[in-house]
DNA sequence: AGCACGCCGACT
DNA sequence: GTCGGCGTGCTC
């Protein structure tokens, strides 16, 4: 090469010499983003939205997205080189990396802390310090001086060859190993190296195939069966297989069958493993999708009724609006068949497909019938799947394999690429509103901003529209459409109400039942026929209570009693975990009188096996629902009647249809409607409306049985009538005298610290200078929360309540940010923890 | 959020 | 004297 060629390479190669630098959003509550410098060979796999390996502090290692990639170098720091890339392909797009910003702008947390929420935990990776060995210590070893922990990790690493720290804390008992291990580092025995972990692991099956020569070639084969002759167990094996793979008659396809298929009957696997080793059979793993697959036909959607052909029509006509549109369907109007219908022309035009559902809606009949009519083109996102699932449907939607999904909150994170239709079912309940951890958002309202990235039509369904978005409707801010009819001509349950006080009075009551419901399931269970018994959850955890001294065990670090669970005997605080066993002395007094008091679900049950010991009775809540398929099971069995009687929560109420139900139950609705906070008689309605939506199908009226203390209680009236209107109007006069939503935007200022005067005055102090800025009325509080203390921290709440017009919002959350940063700068506060939550529920 | 570093009291 | 407790500050 001359002189001159091998010049101006050079100052090519000069000019190409950019470095490029991504800044990375991390997984972890830190605001902003961090710079890292792209190494060369990995400039061409490192875009936007790429997942990259970084290392954060010493010695984390964190997988992060790439936000943005430039080539300004950073002046105040020296950047780290990226580590690694993950993917060929982004796993995030630019679609999603605006929503994370503006969700982490909206919701006032930060990106790190909504990207976690996003990302299944599959695709974030975690590294794991090891230590292992100096391979060339050996030859130092022997005259080095060891202390006896030093000697005890050197041993431990002979028989082990790798171990982690928190191996080595537990095999000395000591927590702090660092200095230990410092100096054998410096010893030079030990090395001390991160692994990355790849959390997702593939499905796979193995199959067994028949090796090439016996297929090809006619004579092999039949020298095989001669060579089997006395071995009848491997011989059954071939002939299985063959009889599987259709090969006797003729067909010649190299066919490997699943290996789980081959070993049925008393066919040996040894024997197989024989052929295996011997090279007749190929094993092989396969890779396999965890998502089900859909065999036969799908079926057809049906007819809609003139009914429903109205309201999609009218659906159609507001989606030109570009505006999201409410649907006011009563229970069993047949919404359901309008979505699919939906679904069905937005799949055929190469849209994506959100259906956002309530999780405990999720699990039932919905999405069955989705899976009958749209097979393998559904993905499920619930968090009941495991995550390896999870991280299989984001694939899905990523690669386009998946283009409906029907999930609940989490899944607007999903990297929809051109989402043409979100549907919200049950657009009401206050389960989309996620509390904790951050991001605190709401999924209805995150994925109508979702709808304007992706100019997506956006559908929101339910019999009892919360009262946010009536006002909406009426504002002309979203069209609405009504769906007036029950579907099938089925009537609304005629309603009875149960006096408790005059029951009490009297002394009619059998534990927590007036005769007048007593009666009724005797009567429902005579006809042979199904109740459901519905039994609110808010603030029914049964407890234990000292009959002497009224002593009731609570959490040690938390303001909280300890809910006792009857079928495992434990005492489990709801807010931070803790489990104790149950004490058998009163810890206070030291009385043996120890009663189980409050009355769950559990309870409940246990008094109808005395007062109805033929029924078949099963409990539906939390506890009995932890395991993935266990609420379907409850479901299955009460749909095949195997259960007479059904006691649940809420998830009793959501998407279930029943058709022998004629009676439902309700037990504490004076609790419901007294619930102190301004959504309690909006809760009542809708909570009470879909529960008695369970009683009475098709051609039966059901009935509904609700007892209460207060049987002229205004709002009961209008909840028996079905009358939304008036319930709507009533309430909406009142929000608007009481300055709260939809007039009025809330902010919740949560405040937390560890030693309650100091708490007290950071919230006092953080509230006055709220005030000083936005006057007197727009702030309440400091005030307790009902649980007043989590995980050791005293907690203070501060509302600020602003109007939605005249009032900029993103001037008060910069200030309510600012002001904290500006409170915990007093060196009293620095411990001060801050959150807020945007649009509380 | 972790995690190191540093200062402090409390024990083998 | 170490061990383990926090408070404080930093992470590209």
């Amino acid at each position: 090469m001359s002189q001159l060629e091998l010049n101006s390479e050079l100052d090519e190669n000069f000019e190409e010499r950019v470095t490029y630098f991504a800044d990375v959003i991390l997984p972890i509550p830190l605001p902003g983003t961090y710079t890292y410098r792209i190494p060369r060979d990995l400039e061409e796999h490192i875009e936007l939205g790429s997942r990259v390996v970084v290392q954060f502090g010493k010695k984390k290692i964190l997988t992060g997205i790439v936000k943005l990639v430039h080539e300004t170098v950073p002046k105040v720091y020296e950047a780290k080189y990226v580590l690694d890339s993950l993917d060929h392909a982004p796993v995030v797009n630019t679609f999603q990396l605006e929503f994370f910003a503006w969700l982490a702008q909206y919701y006032m947390c930060t990106i790190g802390e909504v990207l976690n929420a996003a990302m299944p935990s599959g695709l974030k990776l975690t590294s794991e310090s090891l230590i292992q060995l100096n391979p060339e210590s050996e030859v130092l070893g022997s005259e080095m001086e060891y202390s006896a922990k030093e000697l005890a990790i050197l041993n431990a690493l002979k028989a082990n060859d790798r171990l982690s720290f928190d191996q080595v804390s537990e095999l000395l008992g000591v927590k702090m190993i660092h200095p230990v291990l410092k100096s054998l580092l410096q010893k030079e025995s030990i090395l001390l190296f991160e692994q990355v972990k790849d959390k997702f692991k593939p499905k796979t099956v193995k199959t067994i195939g028949l090796a090439g020569q016996f297929l090809e070639d006619e004579s092999a084969m039949q020298l095989l069966f001669e060579q089997l002759e006395k071995k009848p167990k491997q011989q059954a094996i071939l002939l299985k297989y063959l009889s599987l793979t259709r090969m006797d008659e003729g067909e010649t396809k190299v066919r490997d069958i699943l290996k789980s298929s081959l070993l049925t009957g008393d066919l040996s696997a040894s024997s197989l493993k024989t052929l295996v080793k011997n090279e007749i059979f190929i094993e092989k793993e396969k890779i396999i999708s965890r998502l089900d697959e859909i065999d036969g036909e799908l079926e057809k959607n049906h007819s809609l009724s003139s009914e429903q052909q109205k309201a999609l029509e009218e659906i159609l006509l507001a989606f030109q609006k570009n505006k999201p549109v409410l649907l006011h369907g009563v229970t069993g109007s047949g919404k359901t068949e309008i979505y699919i219908n939906l679904i069905q022309q937005a799949l055929e035009n190469g849209g994506q497909v959100l259906y956002l559902l309530p999780e405990i809606a999720l699990t039932t009949q919905i999405v069955s019938r989705l899976h009958k009519v749209f097979g393998s083109a559904l993905g499920v996102y619930h968090s009941k799947y495991s995550d390896n699932e999870r991280v299989e449907i984001w694939n899905g939607v990523n690669n386009a394999k998946i283009n409906l999904v029907a999930g609940v909150r989490s899944s607007v994170f999903l990297p929809f690429d051109n989402l043409s239709l979100i549907l919200i079912d049950e657009e009401h309940e206050s389960s989309y509103k996620q509390y904790e951890p951050a991001p605190r958002y709401h999924a209805r309202d995150a994925a109508i901003w979702l709808s304007h990235l992706h100019q997506a039509n956006v559908l929101m369904g339910t019999a009892t529209p919360s009262v946010d978005s009536y006002q909406n409707a009426l504002d002309g801010k979203y069209e609405l459409v009504e769906l007036p009819q029950r579907f099938g001509a089925g009537k609304l349950p005629e309603f009875e109400l149960a006096n408790i006080l005059t029951s009490r009075k009297s002394k009619r009551m059998k534990g927590d039942f007036t005769p007048e419901l007593l009666e009724g399931i005797k009567h429902t269970l005579e006809k042979k026929e199904q109740v459901i018994l519905f039994q609110n959850r808010r603030g029914y955890s049964p407890y234990l209570i000292c009959h002497d001294c009224n002593h009731v065990p609570k959490c040690q670090s938390c303001d909280v009693s300890l809910t006792y669970h009857m079928h495992n005997n434990v005492l489990i605080c709801h807010y931070c975990g803790h489990k104790e066993s149950v004490p058998a002395i009163c810890d206070a007094c030291g009385s043996t009188a120890i009663r189980t008091v409050g009355f769950g679900t559990e309870k409940l049950e246990e008094d109808l096996k005395i007062l109805f010991p033929e029924a078949h009775i099963q409990r539906m809540d939390q506890d009995t629902t932890r395991s993935k398929y266990s609420y379907q099971h409850i479901i299955d069995r009460f749909e095949r009647g195997e259960t007479d009687i059904l006691v649940g929560t809420q998830m009793l109420s959501k998407g279930l249809d029943f058709d022998k139900v004629s009676l439902v139950g309700v037990f504490d609705y004076d609790r419901i409607v007294h619930f102190p906070d301004f959504r309690s008689h909006e809760r009542a309605f809708q909570l009470i409306t879909q529960v008695s939506g369970r009683a009475g199908r098709k051609d039966d009226q059901g009935k509904v049985i609700l007892q209460t203390g207060e049987p002229d209680e205004p709002l009961l009236y209008k909840i028996r009538t079905g009358d939304y209107k008036s319930f709507f109007q009533t309430e909406i006069l009142e929000r608007q005298n009481f300055q709260y939503p939809p007039f009025y935007r809330l902010i919740k200022v949560i405040l937390k610290h560890k030693e309650k005067n100091i708490l007290q005055q950071a919230s006092k102090h953080y509230a006055g200078r709220l005030i000083g800025e936005l006057g007197r009325q727009r702030v309440l509080g400091p005030q307790q929360p009902v649980i007043s203390r989590i995980r050791n921290l005293y907690i203070e709440e501060i509302y600020i309540k602003i109007e939605k017009k005249k009032i900029n919002v993103n001037k008060v959350k910069e200030l309510a940010y600012k002001l904290g940063l500006d409170v915990k700068q007093h060196r009293d506060y620095k411990t001060l923890r801050l959150y807020f939550d945007v649009d509380p529920v």
